[in-house]
DNA sequence: ACCGTAACACTAACGGTTAGTATTTTGAAG
DNA sequence: CTTCAAAATACTAACCGTTAGTGTTACGGT
């Protein structure tokens, strides 16, 4: 053994450090981004503003588009849960549609704003978000098939998962999100109740 | 006047050689993309094997991506005519269902099929097609907003459309596409019922 | 015959991205 | 404590898509 030490999380000094790298070249990008313009910012002064080279930010991120949907990426995750992990008097689709609530709200709510009027203003970042929500949507689909409960066909749970997101998607440039996303949710309902299965 | 002696359409010299060097363009990219890969051939390739300049590949195409998806780009047209121009017995879900239908057959069919498996092949052109289809679905909802007969909301019809362009692109990577096509629109079609309108 | 302009060529650059290589830092083993 | 392999980062130099700037040619209307 090496260290006794440490409380509760067996990291060491090296992951700490690479994971305070990637919050600084992350909270960097969106300040600048905030600051002047995603477009008006090259990755070039990224990472000299975070003293990093180049290189470094391409090996903590995919591309630039990354740097913006560091803060709020667990939408994969909430989803995911809100299937699987819910009591089992609440039907699938209730869950989903508290969950789109919930995400909606939290995308529309106080500091959450500026990145997604950031979002909003290049083609580039509106793009990534779509494909995005199209990994977030097989993800889900998965989840759903996974779902005990009858003979639902793998298109079908696709389906929903992408009326699913569709609903977030549109939720999200409309003057009342919540009520979209419950207008949206009434349909799904019904699509989900024309199926063969048990309602879940 | 200048011209009597052109038969039925009245192009000039000009307009012809410039939708000859488009079509070129086109044709030379495709022809390289299928042979060697999207990836593996680069602008300044084609615009020299097409024997043009690289900023006239530009000044005719918006992007890389655009050059892949010159053939069959009607989809848009013909996915607002199927909303709009039919005979009044067919309700709209119906005719959108027999136009979906449509597309798949002429996408999975004879030569279309290794133009799918060059966008299959590359996320760039994954995420073109993509956005590609968010906009016909946003045309698609305009349509059908405006179409006649009761007091749908436009989030409803947006909500519509989505479903009816994921119909298309679930279908697409599906081993039975029609089947999944009839799977999807049986959900829309649920969906579609449950609104407050007129059933169309 | 003349002129405005659309189409195109050419050069050069910009910005995102990556390969290749060197250098430092860290964790673990002896 | 020393040593060593691997991970993290730096640096250079390029590649590729894309665009601006600037001419040049060919067409169409007068």
């Amino acid at each position: 053994m090496t260290e006794q030490t440490a409380p509760a999380e067996p990291i060491g000094r090296r992951e700490r450090k690479k994971a305070a790298t990637r919050r600084k070249i992350a909270d960097t990008a969106l300040r600048l981004f905030l600051d002047r313009g995603y477009d008006a910012v090259g990755i070039r002064e990224v990472a000299a503003e975070a003293d990093v080279a180049v290189t470094t930010v391409f090996s903590h991120f995919a591309g630039k588009e990354a740097l913006v949907f560091e803060q709020d990426e667990d939408f994969e995750q909430r989803l995911v849960r809100a299937a699987t992990d819910r009591t089992p008097e609440e039907p699938l689709i209730p869950a989903l549609r508290r969950e789109i609530h919930a995400m909606v709200r939290h995308c529309t709510a106080d500091g959450a704003v500026p990145i997604w009027r950031l979002i909003d203003s290049s083609p580039a970042l509106r793009a990534y978000e779509e494909s995005m929500r199209l990994r977030h949507a097989e993800s889900l689909a998965a989840a759903i098939t996974a779902l005990p409960g009858g003979p639902r066909t793998p298109t079908a749970c696709r389906a929903i998962a992408r009326f699913t997101v569709d609903a977030f998607s549109l939720a999200r440039d409309t003057a009342d999100p919540a009520a979209a996303v419950d207008e949206v949710f009434d349909l799904i309902d019904a699509a989900w109740a024309a199926l063969p299965a048990l309602p879940a």
